[in-house]
Formats: structure tokens, sequence, C-alpha cells
DNA sequence: GGAAACAGTGACACTGCGTGCCACTAGCTC
DNA sequence: GAGCTAGTGGCACGCAGTGTCACTGTTTCC
């Protein structure tokens, strides 16, 4: 659940900035984004680009009734290109959600081991679904059209799937059960579910704290649902 | 999660209208024209009939690999007729969910008011998945043609919208909470979650029983997860 | 400087899902 | 029979997603 827009770009660094900034020669070891040196025709743009594109034209007209051509067209881009950033017009919606989704898997995996297993996942989900309050906006916009889209609804099962894979592995190894185990996955599915509970809750309320409502929905399966029952 | 491939039959009238008496035929095989009594042309077929050979087709074929037309070509139906019994290749997969969820609406409202609301939703969800021998191996196989397939897994989402309506309402209804609320929503996930889970154990196990893999799974939520790390 | 290698682009054609439209068919009642 | 009614299915359309292939811009190597 959630994550930053944030990705690599090719001809100059990351993040919320214009496309294309240097045309003539890219700007000489910036950061890490190694957009010269290489061989080969420069892309035209960026996945978070186009993604960012995309969202607007969905919030201004709806998923649905947006095409392809539609967000191909306001990148200045080709339709066929635009297969080539996103599989899907469902996956434009979620940015680059693996990457971010590392990062907790990394987070999980420098927990102590002495500390609670579920008290870790805990921590590890708030963490995750913490952002800086400049892209709190966007992120509260990219998950409203996610989770009122029907579409979107649908689809994001599949890229939880990775997310219920790096809880699961987690309960896996501080247990000593194989990933497989009705343990892991039963664990990683009920955590995706109240996860998805917060977020929607969340969405109702429009002044509200994603993390505060987060962990309150947390809460309720780290201290089992019998104790709030 | 689960239900009975049964549906209404096209002599009769449909959803929850008293049945009708099939007097010439009524056996769900293959060729018969269906029963009479209303105004207007008789269907060509039933839902469960299309779904049934559906399924056949899918475990032949493949899911992706088989098209609307083969469906209806098999059927002996158009391929506009198909999608009037179905609104989606999706949900032929289905069949008649609806109908078999509410009996377990039914189950819930039935519980004694003193039941403990998580025992009486184990209950309830073992006795949604209980099915006679006779249809074990159908529900089989149509578990795993969902579960195993991305298309399916996707779509399955909005159908377990209803079942996990069913159980917020339930919920809500016991704790003098709104269905809305994140304590009826966040348990609704949570039991969706672990009811998956124990049906994709269930599927990795050839010869296991559904409902003694589901109580497993159901009793680490209800206990608590922290009870069994 | 020029050729070759290379990465990315976009036009075109095709399959398949889902839908609106509409004429047609088959049952019933009067 | 006529008229009503419910269901059928052909046709055309829009749109997602894919394979193919020629083209374009960039680096590297001679």
């Amino acid at each position: 659940m959630g994550h930053a827009g944030a990705q690599d770009r090719p001809g100059g660094p990351g993040g919320t900035e214009p496309p294309d900034a240097p045309p003539a020669e890219a700007a000489p070891a910036d950061g890490g984004a190694p957009a010269a040196g290489r061989a080969g025709r420069r892309p035209a743009t960026t996945a978070a680009e186009l993604a960012r594109q995309a969202l607007l034209i969905f919030d201004e007209r709806g998923f649905d009734a947006t095409t392809v051509d539609d967000i191909a067209a306001a990148a200045g881009i080709g339709r066929r290109t635009f297969f080539r950033y996103f599989q899907s017009k469902n996956d434009v919606a979620w940015g680059d959600f693996d990457a971010h989704l590392e990062r907790m898997r990394a987070a999980l995996a420098a927990t102590p081991p002495q500390t609670p297993v579920l008290a870790a996942l805990h921590r590890a989900i708030l963490d995750f679904n913490t952002y800086p309050p400049s892209e709190a906006d966007w992120h509260r916009r990219r998950m409203a059209l996610i989770l009122g889209t029907p579409a979107l609804q649908a689809h994001s099962t599949l890229r939880y799937r990775r997310w219920r894979e790096v809880v699961a592995e987690f309960v896996a190894e501080r247990t000593g059960r194989a990933v497989t185990d009705l343990v892991p996955q039963a664990v990683a599915w009920a955590f995706l579910g109240v996860a998805v509970a917060g977020y929607e809750q969340w969405l109702t309320q429009p002044g509200a704290e994603l993390t505060e409502i987060l962990d309150r929905s947390l809460r309720l399966l780290v201290d089992g649902f019998a104790h709030s029952l």
C-alpha cells in the first residue's frame, strides 16, 4: 500500500521535475541518473512524467473516459510507446510501486531479531505509508482514484501480491516457516486487508491523517479483534 | 468465498421469486428445451449451464486462450447472447455467487445474540464453504481456476465486495457501529484475507479438506495471530 | 569525419472484450 | 388469426493490448 511517485529519469535528476531540461548535452554525473553515456536514442519521456500526466487527465475526465490515446497525446508520445512504459492502462495509476516496496523489504530485514513479528510489521507498514507533506495531496488523489475505480480496484489485487510476498517472507524467515505455509500467508493477507480498510477509511475523512487511521486499523489486528469487540 | 453452482432455471421466475415446477425437462444436462410458463420466447440456455460449459473449456484450453466466441459456440448460442447471461467473461467463472451469499447473510442473522461476534463469523464462514461431496471436485476446479488466473484473481476483488458487506453489516449490527466504521470494515477485510489464504493453501494440497484448512486459517484470526507466533 | 552499433520511437495491422442498435423469433393470451 | 412479450443474434463500433518493422537519434569505434 502506498508509494512515492518518484522514479529515475533518463536525462536529468529524478522527482517531480519537468520532462526534458537538457536537450543538447545531458548534465554530467548528476546524482545517479545515467543519462548520457549510453548508446542509442534517448527516451522521449519517463514513466514518472507519464504517470503524472495521466493522473491529471484521470482527475479531470475520469479513468474510464480516458483512453490510452488521450494519455499518449498529452505526453507527446505515440500510443505504442505508452505500452513500453506501462504494461497496461491500469498500471499507470500505480507508478513505480515496486521500487517503493523494496524499501519496506529492506526496513523489515533491518528490524532487530528480538522485535516481535507483529510489532515489526506494524512499524514497517506505518513507515511505508508515511509521506512528506509535499506528496500527501498527490498521494491522496492517487489512492482515491485507485480505490474509487472498479477497474483499478480489481487490478490492485495483482499489485498487492508483491506486497504480500514481502510480508510473508519476513514472517516466514522470523518464525522458521516456509513462505508458502499457511501462517505467513494468512498474516500477509490479514495485514493487507486491514491496511486497505484503513486506506478506505482515510479517504472518507477529508482532513484525516493517514498514518493515524492506519495505526488504529493495524492495531486491531496486532492486538486481536476480540480486544476491541 | 465459495458457492454452489445452482442457478435459476429459464422456465421459472428468476432471483428470489417462488420456484417454478419444471414439468417436462429439468435436467441441466445439454439438449432439452427448458420448461415453459410465461409469455415470450424461452431462453436458449441457462446461466448455470453456460457456466458449466465454459468451465469445461477453461479446464481444457486455459482461461486466456478461450474466447467468448468459443463458449457461445459450445453452448450453441450467439456471442451477443452470452453477454446477456453474464456481464463479462470473468463473471462466468463465478456463476451465481450472490445467491449463495444470501444464505450466509441469513445464517448470520439467525445467530443467537449471545454468540461472540468472531465465533459467529467463524462458524458462518465454515458453513458457507461446506459442500456436499458431489460438488467438491467441481468446486475445487472452479477455485483453482479463479485463484490461478491473474485476470480472475483481479476480478474476484469485485465479487468479494458483497461478501465483505455481509460480514461488515453483521459486525456493525452486533456491535452498535455504523457499517462504514473502521472496525466492521477492518474485520470484514481481515476475514476475507485469511479465508483466501486458506483457499490458496487448500489448492496446494491435493487431498486436503477445505473446511479443515479454513478452520485453521480463521482460528489464527479469531484467536489472534500473537497466539500462534 | 564517417560507419556501425544500439536504444528507443511510432505507424500499421490484428485479436478480443464489451456495448448499442435493431430486426427477427418463438412463446403466450385474447 | 392479431397482438403482446421476452429472448435471440447479427452488425458495427470503440478501445485495450500485442507483434512487426522501418525509422530516428545517440554513442562508439575505426
